[in-house]
DNA sequence: CGGGATATTGATTGATTTCAATGTGAGTGG
DNA sequence: CCACTCACATTGAAATCAATCAATATCCCG
């Protein structure tokens, strides 16, 4: 296939990015391994920010409360994704494990040092952060402008993608998760899944599992 | 060539000065100055991402929109703020002028080359990308959680902020840019308005004008 | 001074929340 | 193995906040 002949004739590594990503080898390689329980805090909003995070196994939350304890939730972390990656040496918003999770930790001294010496390690980090603001946008959009139905239709699809699992998703958080990533009660999300389920757009099996049946209406819900 | 300058200038990776804004720097020194008319776009969700910009005078907008022309306005950039930071080579969101503008562009290409040699603007565009996460994470909270009052409550107080000048604001933005950034409408924004008005927490000379008259009753609408 | 865009105000509707009750399922101990 | 329990989820009815529909009103700007 002419495809493998190009990459046959590909030039040395050291003419190209030798390391795709210096980052995530970082981490393989230095990170230390901690164990979080389902529902507790990785880290707080306003401690120092001493370590990047990168999910190994499991679900992270990241989110802001208000005084009064409303939520909201502005990111799910599976595994592969990084997390904490602050600008400050603050943290900005509190984490917590979602379900039992595995995590890899990184002094952030380290990676802002390696950074220095390592502009693919730099570049690494912006690209990260800046996907992160593309994904807070596109999130945006969807708290301020989307119906519940839509709200829901988006974060299934987006939850499809992730997993890499075509149809059926298997959700690690609870409802109350959702509801407070989507900007609605739970209440609103339990009804609008059965209402998706009763257009036969959706399967629910069981509560955390969701099979996607009609792909064109939930992608219609998305435009 | 200033990028042969800087190169020349650096200190030894040993020596950790602190050029304080690296970035902000190479705007000054090479960045072309553009003007763009109050609703004129700067660049379109989907182009591919040539420059980086920084505002100079004037305001703009970055949003999203669906398909059947709702929109989310993700931020407001004032004079001083940067915009256009995009980590893939693609723009994930338009950007047009909300008053006239004045607009300072450098090429794409340009600072990541020279943030591969020059850790400092690699590390400013990190910081200032982390940042931009910051304020959509805080802004999701606003979008997600928040009545209108405290929506309203909380995009003056981050207005007056922003402006220096202490309690009178100057909104370069309509009431459509308004609600299309605090995901409302224009009736409950206007409503909202002279609600914080009748209880004295603002003043309203003319609809462009907002006098923060009451701060303790708009900070406690933030909390 | 006129006219179109922008903003305010009013009346009503409607989507989502709130309040309330019931259902379900996983883990525990008898 | 089953009953029990507790957390979580679903469903129903009523209330509410903001959206929509509909008139003015006001402000620029030529």
């Amino acid at each position: 296939m002419l495809a493998q002949e190009t990459a046959a004739h590909r030039a040395p590594p050291a003419a190209r990015e030798a390391t795709e990503a210096p980052l995530s080898a970082l981490f393989t390689a230095v990170g230390a391994r901690m164990q979080f329980a389902r529902n507790s805090e990785i880290y707080g909003e306003g401690e120092p920010a001493e370590y990047f995070y990168k999910v190994v196994k499991g679900a992270v939350r990241t989110y802001k409360l208000l005084s009064d304890g409303r939520r909201q939730i502005g990111a799910f972390q599976l595994p592969g994704d990084f997390f904490g990656l602050e600008g400050g040496d603050e943290h900005r918003f509190s984490a917590e494990a979602v379900s039992d999770a595995t995590v890899l930790l990184v002094r952030r001294s380290l990676v802002t040092s390696e950074a220095d010496r390592d502009a693919g390690i730099a570049r690494e980090l912006w690209r990260l952060t800046a996907s992160g603001l593309d994904r807070a946008h596109e999130h945006m959009l969807v708290l301020g402008r989307k119906t519940a139905q839509e709200r829901i239709a988006a974060f299934l699809v987006d939850m499809a993608r992730r997993e890499k699992t075509a149809a059926l998703i298997e959700l690690p958080m609870s409802r109350l998760d959702i509801a407070d990533y989507l900007g609605l009660t739970i209440e609103t999300v339990s009804r609008t899944l059965t209402q998706l389920e009763n257009s036969a757009a959706i399967e629910l099996p069981s509560s955390r599992r969701v099979v996607l049946r009609n792909r064109v209406t939930l992608d219609r819900l998305n435009a």
